[in-house]
DNA sequence: TAGTATGTAATTTTT
DNA sequence: TTACATACTA
């Protein structure tokens, strides 16, 4: 392999320094990825064995993405390097020693729907007024993220007194039933690397190591790298604090400035050379995040030629906005474009609406991307609530859940009876289920007893299925249990369909890899996996059709033409994300505008930005005025579509 | 128990 | 405006 001819000398650099730990500064579009996988093939070369090396990634996407290119260049050894996000690591370690930090090797994943369930139980248990959920469930997580347990927290203000009590209890329930939520994940993975008799067996199989999107990973993640370092034979980081967007979910974009610190000898890479967008559009993109104080400093070059100049569009209404945006489209599918290299782009979720009607009406095919969880979806999660129940019976949540949703018609003043007779006498939902002398107790009639019976009968046959059934057959014979109302809405049928293909899927999936396609394993995979990704497996792949999602969704993409729309103070930057106090404002409106920089450096060629003079929101016309990040460049033209 | 009526609150969401 | 949760009635 000749790794002259393929990499710049910047990127060189970054491949093959191997006797010092290695930070990569690599602004967007300067070959990444490219650099991750040279670097890979460049260790084995040296005598690296693959099984040695661990690449860790945020995305499930970007592990298989990295996973398919690793594989064209060194077909031989692909399979054995170890490639997966933080938490798929985690977990597959855990399940393996997760006894020596008390994690039962079964236990199961709660995600954030099933999280903010046990926690709002929590609060009815302790008296506390839902009110505060939001409050306290920030706070508790704002704990995880920095890896701070219950009983480390002292020093009580006021406000965070209830917090802690929910904390307490919340963790204590979490261990009782045997599940891990995403926080608890990296903190048992982090003990384990820290503090556990495997720790010094795990570090030995993980000798070379590399970390992608580094500005996006929080307190425990840094820690969990630190572990790893501490004994790996080369490490290397790989990110962008200028990219760093996921403050708000306990991201410290300073973990980069602080490895370089702590980690001694760290070189430090600076990746400039932009092989992906115009200069003016680059120009652009450098002018605004300059305006941030906090960086690392770079200024990214492009290889590309000057190009056109970004485009700023001024409209009276949001609906002539999304109109402008979607004749301009028209225009460009006269000329034969690639819709698939078309994005637009927008803040949050909620502005679709106006682009979605047009489209559909114009018959422009488009995809839209994130939003709704498909395992998030109602009947989707009552159906794994019912496998779930099965798998585990201590999983309070998820009896409950599937009794309601289950054939057997169970309601709500039933299940409350049992639920409370179940926290009064601190035993499991499901023993209450189990014991016709306890749901007697519990002032269940006989008749109604009579029905739970045949319910929890037909848990335990579940039960006695996942022993030896895929995960396809499984799910198949969940549907034998669920009220049959689910089945006949034709729109939730549809979905229901899609999770059996899924499972299909995962079994075949299962016998390449040779490993077992037990349910366990599906519902793993089902609980890590993101909404964008998700819609690359379950939808059908649909040839040329533009994208609609939000920037945060369009991290790590690129186009050709990139439309970014609702360029409007209160929108973007948005209202909510400015914080009350004023040191915390700046910092808010630092990752607001590092969003921007994100959303201006997904475009190759066209850069076109958007604003409406006026905009329904929430069903009330707002009179806006331009997002001050418009006034943040120079290299533009403007027009006035008013009128 | 199940269906209907009212109230309330609304960013971003890699796992 | 709309999605969701809780409260109310048949």
């Amino acid at each position: 392999m000749n790794l002259y001819k393929l990499l710049s000398p910047s990127q060189f650099k970054a491949v093959t320094i191997d006797n010092i730990p290695i930070c990569i500064l690599a602004g967007a579009g300067t070959g990444k990825t490219h650099v991750l996988i040279h670097r890979i093939a460049y260790l084995i070369s040296k005598g690296a064995k693959p099984e040695n090396i661990l690449g860790l990634t945020f995305t499930n996407k970007a592990a298989s993405e990295m996973r398919e290119r690793v594989e064209q260049l060194i077909p031989e050894a692909f399979q054995r390097i170890v490639l997966g996000t933080f938490h798929k690591i985690g977990v597959n370690l855990l399940r393996r020693y997760g006894e020596s930090v008390s994690v039962s090797s079964s236990f199961v994943i709660y995600d954030s729907k099933d999280s903010d369930k046990l926690l709002k139980e929590i609060l009815n248990q302790l008296n506390i007024s839902q009110d505060y959920f939001g409050l306290l469930k920030n706070q508790i997580e704002k704990w995880q993220n920095a890896g701070i347990m219950p009983d480390q927290i002292d020093n009580l203000e006021k406000r965070t007194v209830y917090a802690k009590r929910s904390y307490v209890l919340y963790v204590e329930k979490l261990r009782e039933i045997g599940a891990l939520d995403f926080n608890s994940i990296l903190i048992k993975m982090n003990e384990l690397l820290k503090f556990s008799d495997k720790s010094e067996l795990i570090k030995s199989f993980f000798q070379h190591i590399l970390i992608d999107e580094y500005q996006d990973t929080n307190s425990i993640q840094a820690e969990i790298v630190y572990s790893l370092a501490s004994t790996a034979k080369t490490i290397a980081i790989v990110g962008d604090d200028d990219q760093s967007i996921y403050g708000w979910r306990g991201a410290k974009s300073h973990n980069m400035e602080e490895f370089l610190k702590k980690i001694p000898n760290t070189h430090l890479v600076k990746l400039e050379e932009n092989y992906r967008s115009t200069s003016l559009i680059l120009a652009a993109a450098n002018s605004v995040i300059s305006n941030n104080n906090k960086r690392l400093g770079k200024s990214l070059i492009s290889k590309k030629g000057e190009g056109e100049n970004v485009k700023v569009v001024k409209t009276s209404t949001d609906r002539q906005e999304a109109e402008f945006v979607i004749n301009d489209i028209k225009i460009r599918m006269q000329n034969k474009c690639n819709l698939n290299e078309i994005a637009v782009l927008m803040r949050s979720n909620a502005q679709t609406r106006p682009f979605e009607e047009i489209l559909r009406f114009s018959q422009i095919p488009y995809r839209l991307i994130g939003g709704m969880r498909f395992y998030d979806r109602k009947e989707i999660k009552d159906i794994l609530s019912i496998l779930k129940a099965s798998l585990n019976f201590k999983s309070d949540i998820d009896w409950i859940r599937a009794a309601s949703s289950s054939k057997f018609s169970i309601g709500l003043v039933t299940l409350s009876k049992i639920k409370n007779f179940s926290t009064f006498n601190n035993v499991p939902v499901s023993s209450v289920f189990l014991s016709l002398d306890l749901m007697q107790n519990a002032e269940i009639a006989l008749k109604m007893a009579n029905k739970i019976k045949n319910f929890t009968n037909s848990i335990i046959n579940l039960k006695n299925l996942t022993q030896h059934a895929n995960a396809f057959e499984v799910i198949q014979h969940t549907l034998n249990i669920i009220n049959n109302k689910e089945l006949a809405n034709e729109e939730r049928f549809k979905n229901i369909e899609q999770l059996l293909s899924a499972a299909q899927q995962y079994v075949d999936d299962c016998s390449v890899y040779n490993q077992n396609p037990s349910a366990i394993g599906f519902l793993e995979n089902a609980a890590l996996l993101s909404s964008s990704e998700e819609n690359e497996l379950l939808t059908k792949v649909q040839e040329g059709a533009i994208s609609l999602m939000t920037i945060h969704a369009a991290k790590g993409l690129e186009f050709d033409i990139v439309y970014i729309v609702g360029m409007e103070e209160d929108g973007f930057p948005h209202l909510r994300a400015m914080g009350e106090q004023e040191g915390e404002k700046i910092n808010k409106l630092e990752e607001e505008r590092r969003l921007a920089y994100v959303g201006m450096t997904r475009a190759r060629y066209e850069l076109i930005l958007t604003y409406a003079k006026r905009r329904l929101v929430r069903g009330q016309i707002q009179n806006r005025i331009p997002s001050r990040f418009l006034s943040e460049f120079s290299s533009k033209k403007f027009f006035d579509k008013t009128f």
